[in-house]
DNA sequence: CGTTTGACTACGC
DNA sequence: CGCGTAGCCAAAC
C-alpha cells in the first residue's frame, strides 16, 4: 500500500519546492526527483528516509499549488523521472499540464518529455548558495563510456 | 471524528 | 520496456 509520513513542516517545504520551480525556464523540464535532490533533509529527518519520501513530497507540493492557484509557479514543467506527467491522465490538470509542455515543445509522441535532452540543469550555484540548496543530480545520461578510447595524445 | 487518499522512485522481474 | 512493490503519516473529506 502507498502510505507515507509528512515532513515537520509540510508549508516551509513547500515553499520551498515553489522557489525551486519559479527558477525553471521556458522550454526545460525538472522533476520531483531532482527538485528533492536540492533540499536538504529538515531537521529531524534521517536521510535514509529523507530519501524516499523527498519526492512524494515534493509531488505534495506541487499538489498544493493548485489548491493556492498560484500563477507565477510554472508548475507544468515537473514532470517524473519517466519524462511523464503524474497526474490522473483524464483530469483537467493533465490536460493543462500536455498543453503547456506541448506549446513548448517539449512534448513527444508518446506524450512523453525526452529528459536528456530537455531536463533542466538547476539554477546557478550563487542561487543554489544564497538559499541554501544542494547541487542538483542530473537528468540528462551521464557521457559515455568510450571503454578507454584514447583522445587527443 | 473515523476514513480515505496521496504530481514518486528505485529496483526486481 | 513495462508492470508490480515497498514506504507505514496527515491533511482533506
Amino acid at each position: 500500500m502507498s502510505t507515507y509520513p509528512q515532513p515537520p513542516n509540510p508549508r516551509a517545504y513547500h515553499e520551498i519546492v515553489w522557489e525551486i520551480v519559479r527558477q525553471v525556464p521556458r522550454g526545460v523540464v525538472t522533476t520531483f526527483g531532482q527538485l528533492a535532490s536540492m533540499i536538504p533533509a529538515p531537521e529531524g529527518v534521517e536521510a535514509k528516509d529523507y530519501e524516499k519520501l523527498a519526492p512524494r513530497w515534493v509531488g505534495d507540493a506541487m499538489n498544493a499549488v493548485s489548491r493556492i492557484d498560484e500563477p507565477t509557479i510554472p508548475w507544468h514543467r515537473v514532470i517524473n523521472s519517466k519524462g511523464g506527467i503524474s497526474l490522473p491522465e483524464e483530469s483537467v490538470s493533465a490536460a493543462i499540464q500536455r498543453a503547456r509542455l506541448r506549446a513548448e515543445n517539449l512534448l513527444d509522441q508518446k506524450e512523453r518529455v525526452d529528459l536528456d535532452q530537455y531536463g533542466w540543469e538547476g539554477p546557478d550555484a550563487a542561487w543554489l548558495e544564497a538559499h541554501n540548496l544542494r547541487a542538483p543530480k542530473s537528468l540528462r545520461k551521464p557521457p559515455p563510456d568510450d571503454g578507454g578510447q584514447m583522445r587527443l595524445f
